[in-house]
DNA sequence: GACAAAATCATTTTT
DNA sequence: TGATTTTGTC
């Protein structure tokens, strides 16, 4: 407690009714959260198993986790629920899934797998114009799900004839969903709330047993989230939320920093706590951040300030190009390395857009620097562990029909898409699974005896393989799996070199041995995780990350400014600072620029030390070269803390030359005219 | 079903 | 422009 500030001591003791913590970047809020949670266990008395803290990120859910393990006695935390808002919704639906309407085993279908029932479901409806609408579908999906809308109320709400054929589909995605005994992401807070509002006897059950809550990074809640937060709180009010409005960056992922403002309005005994002091950067940082973000409209007023030294000003660097620009940046963090006896680590650069980064690697990887990059293709993206995942999914719930799919001729099994098209017609007439079409499926009909043979053989096998799933020890059952499929060599079959097929096989190795480790991992503890267990927080990309994470070596990060939100680093860049890219193009036009201009902010706080901002003053783009216009928030800066570097004399002249031309090409312009 | 040519399309993405 | 997906051919 010794090692907070009054603000954040006030913040930690305050338990008498519901509180907003106001926490400005780099304001400890994460100390305050972990020190809650120890102060609500043992100085107010809570048990472990009655408090729940809710993150977004499973990565913030495990940091958190530990920070409060080395404060608080292991004892104590015992049944302590720490997750993400998605886990929780998984472990309400787990217990309450009778209630719910679904049966025991079902699956959790990711953005991909919906999108493919999605696509699937467009060309059997006969939907015209399929095509490029299907992420449009798949977005206003999730919004109404997001806004706990109905497919009913969406339908009669449809503002065009568009949105009323979307709201059509929305209705048999959720038939659909229903007969898979399959629920999405959005359905992990949606259902949990449905069911909170239908069944007071349920949600006075969940009540008793959550009497404090607490959520992190409040701002990126939305409308479902905030009602499953307010149906668990009730009157009682016993929770604390923490956010920060100027750094909502996932608005358009249907986040409403709003929630913070109407928590005053459905909580008027709501107490209000700021966190203003900020340990991270240098004041100038600090300061520029502050006039930035100024410019956004502001429902609660806040100034964040440091006491560390002014420091270095902000460096605005304008390159030639978008090569040069990679170039400036690579050779930049060399320099300074060696100037400053720095580590590789200690730098960070961010930018808008992945695509961005590509560049940047490549120099970095001709100057020999180590970097680390952050998203692309993740483990889960991996097509040999989704194949894996699809055949546990399968197993476990048979009437996965995505997951059946996916694997009924992976490796082949001669079972031909006319077979596949006559047995799912057969299914969906009937409006049950594929697995349950091959079951109660006579000789009347239409899918020809080979191919039938074909599908009921692999059926029978799934069901004997099931069957030993549960029976036996689960690990040797799925590796037996494995080599009955003959995985590997399909693997060699299909891969380019021998290599990296057994890389592939390696990575299904890999799968197993996690599973393995969180079969085991839990004997420890008293609550033992079954295997379906396992499999939805591998959907839901729970553990795993280890891997990533403890390769804590020396390399420069590389990030976009979505991904750096809640990281620091010594000294950061920020790249592309362009109109049509920082406040990026749709959101200039869908005029979105607040939260891009938090995006900014979300990225100058970032920087303990220095930060250099860098623009291209000409890029190609789409294979055409295009003059850029510096982004608006540089401007923003205040001037007493830029310096503005770059364009050597050699572009200086070229650059003049080139506006005499365009000059040059108007002026004829108007003589013609 | 394998492979090549042609067409398409380029934000962010915690779960 | 260049990566990815769709379409076409054998």
């Amino acid at each position: 407690m010794a090692q907070l500030n009054p603000r954040q001591r006030e913040a930690v003791r305050y338990v008498d009714g519901p509180l907003l913590v106001l926490a400005g970047a780099g304001s400890g809020k994460t100390s305050v959260i972990t020190r809650k949670l120890a102060f609500l266990i043992e100085q107010v008395g809570i048990p472990g198993r009655h408090i729940a803290a809710l993150t977004f990120t499973n990565k913030a859910a495990r940091e958190m986790k530990e920070r409060v393990g080395r404060l608080v006695d292991r004892k104590l935390t015992r049944g302590l629920t720490v997750s993400t808002f998605h886990n929780l919704g998984l472990n309400m639906i787990r217990e309450e899934y009778k209630s719910l309407g679904y049966r025991p085993g079902f699956s959790i279908f990711d953005a991909e797998d919906a999108k493919a029932l999605l696509q699937d479901l467009m060309i059997r409806e006969a939907s015209t114009d399929l095509g490029d609408e299907l992420s449009d579908i798949q977005n206003a999906i999730s919004s109404w799900k997001n806004v706990m809308r109905s497919p009913g109320e969406a339908l009669s709400h449809a503002a065009d004839e568009r949105e009323q054929r979307f709201a059509l589909i929305y209705q048999r995605y959720t038939e659909y969903l229903r007969a898979y005994n399959a629920v999405d992401f959005d359905d992990l807070i949606l259902l949990p709330v449905q069911l909170f509002r239908d069944d007071p006897e349920i949600l006075a059950k969940w009540r008793r047993k959550i009497r404090y809550l607490l959520v992190d990074e409040y701002q990126d809640t939305n409308l479902s989230q905030y009602e499953l937060v307010r149906l668990l709180v009730a009157e009682r009010s016993a929770f604390t939320v923490v956010g920060d409005d100027d750094q909502s960056i996932y608005a358009w992922r249907g986040a409403r920093p709003e929630n913070l403002v109407q928590l005053k309005t459905d909580f008027p005994s709501l107490k209000i706590i700021k966190l203003e002091q900020n340990y991270r950067s240098t004041s100038r940082i600090l300061r520029s951040a502050n006039e930035v973000i100024a410019n956004n409209p502001h429902v609660f007023e806040k100034a964040l300030w440091s006491d560390h030294a002014i420091g270095d000003e902000i460096r605005i660097i304008r390159c030639a190009s978008e090569d040069a620009e990679a170039e400036r940046i690579a050779t930049e963090i060399l320099d300074r390395k060696l100037k400053r006896g720095l580590g590789f680590k200690d730098f960070a650069v961010l930018y808008r857009g992945n695509h961005q980064a590509r560049l940047l690697e490549l120099k970095l990887q001709g100057y020999q620097v180590p970097y680390r990059i952050s998203g692309g293709q993740s483990f889960f993206s991996r097509n040999e562990i989704k194949d894996a995942m699809a055949y546990l999914r399968l197993l476990l719930n048979p009437d996965d029909d995505a997951a059946f799919l996916r694997v009924v001729n992976v490796p082949r099994r001669e079972i031909g898409p006319s077979t596949l098209e006559r047995l799912s017609h057969y299914a969906h007439g009937r409006g049950i699974s594929l697995s349950g079409a091959l079951r109660e499926m006579g000789a009347e009909t239409q899918v020809p005896e080979k191919g039938l043979d074909r599908l009921r053989r692999f059926a029978h096998w799934a069901e004997r393989t099931c069957e030993r799933l549960y029976r036996e020890d689960p690990i040797p059952v799925i590796k037996q799996l494995f080599t009955d499929i003959e995985y590997e060599e399909w693997l060699h079959q299909h891969a380019n070199t021998p290599k990296q097929a057994e890389r592939r096989m390696d990575n299904i190795w890999h799968l197993v041995e996690s599973i393995r480790r969180m079969l085991d991992d839990d004997k420890g503890t008293g609550e033992s995780m079954s295997i379906e267990d396992a499999i939805s927080r591998l959907i839901l990309r729970d553990l795993m990350e280890q891997r990533e994470e403890e390769d804590d070596s020396d390399r420069v990060q590389l990030l976009t400014l979505h991904a750096s939100k809640g990281l620091e680093f010594p000294h950061v860049f920020v790249m592309g600072l362009e109109e049509e890219i920082l406040p990026h193009r749709s959101s200039i036009e869908e005029g979105t620029i607040e939260e891009e201009r938090r995006l900014m902010y979300v990225g100058i706080t970032r920087a303990k030390e220095t930060l250099a901002l860098t623009y291209a003053a000409q890029r190609r783009q789409y294979g055409e070269k295009i003059e850029t216009i510096p982004s608006r928030f540089l401007d923003e800066l205040p001037d007493e803390d830029v310096v503005r570097e770059g364009l050597g004399e050699k572009d200086e002249v070229r650059n003049r030359a080139q506006g005499k031309a365009t000059l040059s090409a108007l002026l004829g312009d108007l003589e013609n005219d």
